[in-house]
DNA sequence: TTTCTTCTCCACGAAAAAGGGGATTTTTAA
DNA sequence: TTAAAAATCCCCTTTTTCGTGGAGAAGAAA
């Protein structure tokens, strides 16, 4: 029997682990090497056990899926990573493959899906689920991109967001309210709206707040 | 061998099913009768196969948890409802529980808990998970509660997220401007802030848009 | 060195929202 | 039928945001 290809999942719903661990059961290919509830608790027991591929929930308790993606990548250089989420955070899809992964899958895929996925990370392919590849496909234009902020801009979307006024955040940043009045304006801008409330959804529903 | 409980699973990840279902496995009062991957499905398979107990994810493609729960209770009577989500959708809770759930699982949930869950509901008792019931349990004010919309309200706020101004609302709506107004100054009193951009991004996070 | 980006600040004017009232009709529920 | 609740409309004032435009300083990248 050849050696399978060891996948580590890091997933905080051990149903969605169990899960997993079912559909690969009768895999060929493919062997469970271990499990982790959290990015920092998979950084730690991959030092031991290593594994070829790991499957990354978006959502964790401590993390997010692209820094712990990154940080993977950083103390172990061979892994390769699937990112893995549901319909609702396609917005992660562009960051996380920018972030080192080989694809990204939707919890919705099924057996052969997944096995399908894990082989093709393990040998350096890219591997999309068909919804995934659709959402990046799409022309940009119809796909709204998420606008690339400054650190100063993404600080005063928060505090926007938190209600605050231009004077208000002014005061809290020690900066003159026509400075904020700029970043509000730029940032309106560069989502492509036209008020507030607009934006806040837009930044929201893009993960950015 | 006494009769197990029936119990009917309906997520949209396969994963999901799948882990539930091997955790379930093992569990001598329990059985697997059945499952969906989304309501309208689960309405049309349990008219056939009949179930004690039905798990029922909140996001679902078609109808909301609160929605199908409803409809549920509404068709079987009989049927035992427990909800299923992730940690991220608290202010379901409530809701849910007024739709008639006999109880509310997170999806961090063991084998044990679940078990111990469907039997609870089965046997006519309220079920909740322990982050569920702390949550539920905090005073109210730590825990903001959601603010009772009407459905004027709904739609007016759902404008404003869109962008739209008071005129424009106002003419979609063949109302005039400062009716819009007065809807637009009962949703920040209901929503207790003081401006559009917080009162955005509460009802994002309350999934009331 | 020069260019680009980011952050900073400003002016002027128009539009919109917020704050604080009040009032009438239509629906809904008791 | 009668009282609430919801939806509608109105006034006035102040504050805030939006639109359009410009400009200087600091730092990074080419």
């Amino acid at each position: 029997m050849e050696t399978q290809i060891k996948t580590f999942i890091i997933d905080d719903h051990p149903m969605v682990i169990e899960g997993i661990r079912m559909m690969l059961q009768h895999a060929a290919l493919v062997e469970i090497s271990g499990f982790a509830n959290d990015g920092y608790a998979a950084l730690e027991a991959l030092k031991n056990t290593p594994a070829d591929v790991a499957l990354v929930d978006i959502n964790l308790p401590d993390l997010d899926g692209i820094e712990l993606c990154k940080k993977l990548k950083e103390r172990f250089p061979k892994i390769k990573i699937l990112g893995l989420s549901t319909f609702k955070e396609r917005s992660y899809i562009t960051r996380m493959i920018d972030a080192g992964a080989s694809g990204y899958l939707l919890k919705n895929a099924n057996g052969e899906e997944l096995e399908e996925a894990i082989v093709a990370a393990y040998k350096g392919r890219m591997y999309m689920s068909m919804e995934a590849a659709q959402t990046i496909a799409k022309p940009v234009g119809q796909q709204p991109d998420i606008p690339l902020l400054t650190s100063r801009e993404k600080e005063v979307l928060a505090l926007i967001a938190d209600g605050l006024t231009n004077n208000e955040i002014a005061q809290k940043l020690y900066i003159s309210p026509l400075t904020v009045d700029s970043h509000r304006k730029n940032l309106l801008a560069k989502f492509g709206v036209k008020n507030t409330a607009a934006m806040i959804k837009y930044a929201l529903e893009a993960n950015l707040l």
